[in-house]
DNA sequence: AAATAAATTTAGTTATACCTAAAATATTAT
DNA sequence: ATAATATTTTAGGTATAACTAAATTTATTT
């Protein structure tokens, strides 16, 4: 597989968790940002090699053997993530990036030992699941920040926009993977929290305690 | 830079070294395992990028900022290197393979950190000097096994040729960078040595002398 | 059910990086 | 010095992955 098509094959597997029935032509370019026409180039070079199944006009779907090249790809991604973050001390909102490029480096082998290096970590620094050297997922059992009872303990686990802005504004506000949330206050008429992070009280708009997961 | 103008650029420093007056056309199609024709078009390419001064059938050398450019390369892909040796546990004859491709991510705080995390190192597994984020490479002295001394202890700091035949050899051997090498005997004729590698007896031949850098 | 709009595909073009075959230049041998 | 040989470049062509513009199909209105 080249990168290009490892990261069609990528973003079609990220918009299947959304559209299992089938992923359209223009959702695949706008995340690629690309045209409609070239997609349909593309669509049609994988379905050859049978890693996705397309009928025209009727968006894809990926094959067992796409579905597996997607996880390997999602895996090597997360892993590089979580390598940068613990090991070289990179921040959460920087290794997005760096990751896109480390993710097509090809030996089997390598992931694997770096897997090992890391010792097996099942959630990447935005808390995404890493697949396991099988593509097998764990599961991650969580609640969005807004929708938790209030005056209970939760750790902060991930989010859910990863954009750097918000990644950032996480930063700033010493919100880190493991800190412990709770909700003191809920003010019903914008739903604005006030909350107590690692003992120390703030106030969050309802816009960041849906994008915070939180167990 | 594009990964294949890199590796044209790491081939020209490289033959440099022997060649300093100029490197030929036929040189880099050979180590890149390309047709003459090729490299002509992308000599035009890199010329024009100012990597490269070229004159037609006079070959090539590297300006300033190609040189830069290949410094960085070669750092990267030797600090790789030492990743994979040392922090994921590959041994030294698997390593170059997945350097090549790791040594085109593009990221320079992602080399520098890299730097930092493994502690700095000046050489490679294979005793090859990494160039310092500035481009400075520091001289290693060295001799070749085949001619040292009689009776005097050395230490294994390196490989001239680094074929995967020669470092499976050497794994087989139980020869490791550091290893204490001691010749013992001469033998006039063929050059064959009687040496002790970590106080082990072992015969070797001149050819295998002449590939070990020691120190 | 036809008309309009939106989405998708086809047809034809471009740039990169490679190729072969032929032409041009440089080197070596006589 | 000229002929033979080796090296290098030019000319023209291929596959990949993008593009634009036009045509086709599907979805939505009226």
């Amino acid at each position: 597989m080249t990168i290009s098509e490892e990261n069609y094959i990528k973003v079609i597997y990220h918009l299947s968790l959304v559209s299992p029935r089938g992923v359209n032509t223009n959702a695949i370019a706008g995340m690629l940002d690309t045209k409609a026409s070239s997609v349909t180039d593309m669509l049609k070079k994988l379905s050859d090699k049978d890693l996705v199944s397309y009928q025209k006009y009727h968006g894809v779907t990926l094959t067992d053997k796409g579905l597996h090249s997607a996880k390997m790809i999602v895996r090597k991604h997360r892993l590089w993530e979580v390598f940068l973050v613990d090991k070289l001390g990179f921040s959460w909102d920087e290794v997005h990036e760096i990751a896109e490029e480390l993710e097509h480096i090809k030996s089997e082998q390598l992931v694997n030992k770096l897997d090992a290096f890391l010792g097996f970590p099942i959630a990447d620094p935005h808390g995404d699941p890493i697949p396991n050297a099988k593509g097998v997922i764990q599961k991650v059992e969580k609640q969005l920040l807004s929708e938790v009872e209030i005056n209970v303990s939760f750790h902060c686990i991930g989010v859910k926009d990863s954009s750097t802005d918000f990644l950032k504004y996480l930063d700033k506000q010493k919100i880190a993977l493991g800190s412990v949330v709770k909700v003191v206050e809920k003010e019903n008429f914008d739903d604005t929290l006030i909350v107590e992070i690692d003992g120390k009280r703030l106030t969050i708009s309802n816009k960041i305690a849906n994008n915070l997961y939180v167990q």
